[in-house]
DNA sequence: CGGGCAATTGACAATTATCAAAACTTGTGG
DNA sequence: CCACAAGTTTTGATAATTGTCAATTGCCCG
């Protein structure tokens, strides 16, 4: 009895499940264990009692650092079909929050590991996934160290835009473009973009004021400009 | 006949290599080729002609990542026994330079590949080797986005310490400690603290000044308290 | 012993943080 | 459906950390 379907899994070929072939399937689905945290909730802290990993199915999860007086830095945002956890390795120092309503397809650390261990290809796209992770971090150290506050907002908007809307990135022009959620408080920007919240939403103003982007609610934008967005989020060759 | 023996390597049992039995080395000694690169000289660059990845013998390699107008981000900082390059991947737009001169093991990928498809253990140890990068890079992400200057200093000291001479760690309190090498000039620090030249130079000296360190030349000094060092890295408890 | 690069020092500017108050969402319950 | 409370966000005034620019000093190596 399956519990699930993977086959009919809405990531079934997006997440590192793609490298596995339908036969087995059956295998991950006796494990695989569906689950909804809500927006703001613990997923998991460091030194969890059962240690677990999961895929995200829908919604975005936070990874976060934090000094002992209280300053955080967001340290990843993870958006679905991506791989949530470490098998083969514990800490890290990091707690993982659901940034919005998030569905993730879990599995004991033990189970994945074994998992990995019989099927090569899986194992590859772990580490595939685990270098683009590592790519992530190191881009954003570039924007931690080196970007105004004003490169830093611009980058946080695309990233998202990207993120939510990865058929938008090939799309021309200023072609009316779908508008943008952002999964996060301005509070919770400021701690991924190293700066303050006050700092956060200057930047948004400047932004729109500038015609880039037009805001709406709160946590949604439009972008009236994408070329211009991406030349405000980094700078161009002279 | 083997250009190089793996069976008395200086890092033969630190390196991804220890998890190879003493038979399977001779594989491994047919592939590995020894390379020296002088300090400021680079390694590899993204989309090279040959892809490689390498164990470092000895030496300190610089990672970094540039925005168009030459602002210049260190993402990560590789020492003697930890393994450089990326099997399974492309890319990731960082450059890799020897910060010292360097000995590395090397291979290419696809050698490297090869090895770790055939050994379930070495490949498990290259993943707990990524995941150590990644966890690096987000606690730098913490202090690149978090830390006050003076704070970031401190944190790279200690990690340079920490880093050269391991067994300084457990020793407790003020007794006399080795003399640290810095692998990086002050332009270099700068870039992996996120701060300008001036700024380090001004805060290793208020460290000075307040008697945690005493600077020697301009690459070497000692710590001179590293409790209270560590407390000026990050904050504690209230 | 001198040339050249690296590091220090100092004066000043600027970006971003801090603090405080007002305006606005959002969600709840009558 | 409206009113109200709580939490966010915006806005403004001011401060502070860090950056910029320029000049000097120091150090390494031929």
């Amino acid at each position: 009895m399956l519990r699930n379907n993977c086959l009919s899994c809405a990531i079934r070929d997006r997440a590192i499940c793609q490298a596995l072939p339908d036969a087995a399937l059956v295998q991950l689905n006796q494990m695989a264990r569906r689950r909804t945290v809500k927006a703001g909730q613990r997923i998991f802290e460091d030194g969890a009692d059962v240690p677990m990993v999961a895929n995200i199915v829908s919604g975005v999860v936070r990874l976060s650092k934090s000094l002992a007086d209280g300053r955080t830095q967001i340290v990843g945002l993870m958006f679905p079909t991506e791989f949530l956890g470490r098998p083969f390795a514990m800490g890290g120092g990091v707690m993982a929050e659901a940034a919005t309503t998030v569905v993730l397809c879990s599995f004991t650390q033990r189970q994945m590991e074994h998992m990995l261990v019989t099927h090569g290809e899986l194992q590859q796209h772990f580490v595939r996934r685990t270098i683009e992770q590592l790519d992530a971090a190191r881009e954003w150290m570039l924007l931690l160290g080196r970007k105004t506050a004003i490169e830093r907002v611009a980058s946080f908007i695309l990233l998202c835009a990207d993120k939510m809307h990865p058929e938008d990135c090939r799309s021309e022009g200023r072609a009316a473009l779908a508008p943008v959620e952002l999964p996060l408080s301005r509070t919770e920007t400021a701690d991924f973009l190293g700066l303050t919240l006050e700092t956060v939403g200057r930047m948004i103003k400047k932004l729109e004021t500038a015609g880039l982007i037009e805001n709406h609610s709160n946590r949604t934008l439009t972008i009236l400009d994408r070329e211009r967005l991406a030349r405000q989020s980094e700078p161009e060759l002279p």
